[in-house]
DNA sequence: TTATTTCTACCTGTTTTCAGGTATTTTTGC
DNA sequence: GCAAAAATACCTGAAAACAGGTAGAAATAA
């Protein structure tokens, strides 16, 4: 008994590229490739109508980015695993694709035995790296983790309600403090964070992972 | 010729966990536990002074959370692995720890082999995940795709200037609009995020990877 | 016990944001 | 070419944020 092989389409702007991901991947036989697209339009309608298991998607398009494509993909069609395929090796960008719903990373430097792995683990339902992408991952960036400001508790409450939206009043009542008590750890903050205001204050604690 | 075995320090609130680390992670010649504790105090005073190559690390601790211990440890020894060792199973906070500097994320019914794989895997300097937790990498909650709204290029271009610190006068003048047309915009873009203020605008801007 | 940090609270005045609109001119998609 | 979407701009008044301070009480660490 033979299993249906996996539909696949890729998305990249360099022809090139489409044709040696294409050879590459005739030869398996669990794969097939269903697509192939310059922009990310014509893959978004082709998905429309067809089924896609895998998707192999460049972050540099020229209509759309990578991530909020991939995001659109996954909205519209969260079956579809996306492997972002890129050359692209800062972590940040990686993370930010995991987190608009990529089911992997892969460098461009990627030997062919090691993407039929990829995109065959990333079947089976798992997120999947290459090797390249697994150790940019691991080496966090140290200016990432430093600079962060030490808070005290009370500043990390806050900072939170804040992020969620509620006013120095409402938190005042919230807390049971003065109004002007909320101001000062808000200020407090915006200056431990040596930012001018709220916004970029919920911007680098978000970045930092702080909320 | 015989390479220093590798070592590792283990941080669980729970004597029973730490105890049955131990055990399993005896036989292993590659890897030598060079302490054990319970709170994140104690830890961070034993890194002070011993180095340590892995850290198994849970996330719940009775003194300090994980993520701030992991952001900690790495920032005073960048070399050191974290790898998270948790029962928590949400993609969001598998996420934070990577996002705070761990190397990897186990789930703590990882079996004893896959334990000492991933051990290695991560001495050897690449990201690493149990099973399970690549699993629930694999699937992104549908929640966190949809419901984000369509933003215009001009949106998304103010918004940036707005996390940036900005303010609508900056704005107007950077960009040569009216401050009314900024101000316009930004109304827009609160109403189409549905929050109160920018600060929620931001943290659920930035939570998207909008920035 | 002392020193330090944290939490609390206050004051003044200015700037910015926000709510709740309306409305014209460009683009863009079909 | 027409409709829809996007970008531009305006208005008013209230609410909130921000700058730049000071300062006492309480908790914590040395």
């Amino acid at each position: 008994m033979l299993i249906d092989p996996a539909t696949l389409a890729i998305v990249d702007d360099h022809p090139i590229v489409l044709e040696g991901l294409q050879k590459l991947l005739n030869n398996v036989k669990s794969i097939q490739i269903t697509g192939c697209f310059t922009s990310g339009m014509a893959f978004m309608s082709f998905l429309k109508e067809n089924k896609v298991d895998v998707l192999l998607l460049d972050i540099t398009l020229p209509d759309a980015n990578g991530i909020e494509l991939c995001r659109e993909v996954k909205a519209i069609s969260p079956e579809t695993h996306v492997l972002a395929l890129s050359n692209h090796s800062e972590r940040s960008m990686i993370l930010q694709m995991i987190q608009n719903g990529a089911t992997g990373y892969l460098l461009k430097n990627i030997s062919s035995e090691e993407l039929v792995a990829c995109i065959q683990e990333a079947l089976s339902g798992m997120i999947t790296f290459s090797r390249g992408a697994k150790e940019i991952m691991a080496r966090p960036s140290i200016s990432e983790l430093k600079g962060i400001p030490q808070l005290t508790k009370r500043e990390k409450e806050i900072l939170q309600l804040i992020a969620d939206g509620k006013t120095t009043p409402d938190i005042a009542q919230q807390l049971n403090l003065s109004p002007l008590t909320v101001e000062t750890h808000r200020k407090n903050l915006i200056q431990k964070f040596q930012v001018r205001n709220v916004a970029a204050l919920i911007k680098v604690a978000a970045q930092q992972g702080l909320l």
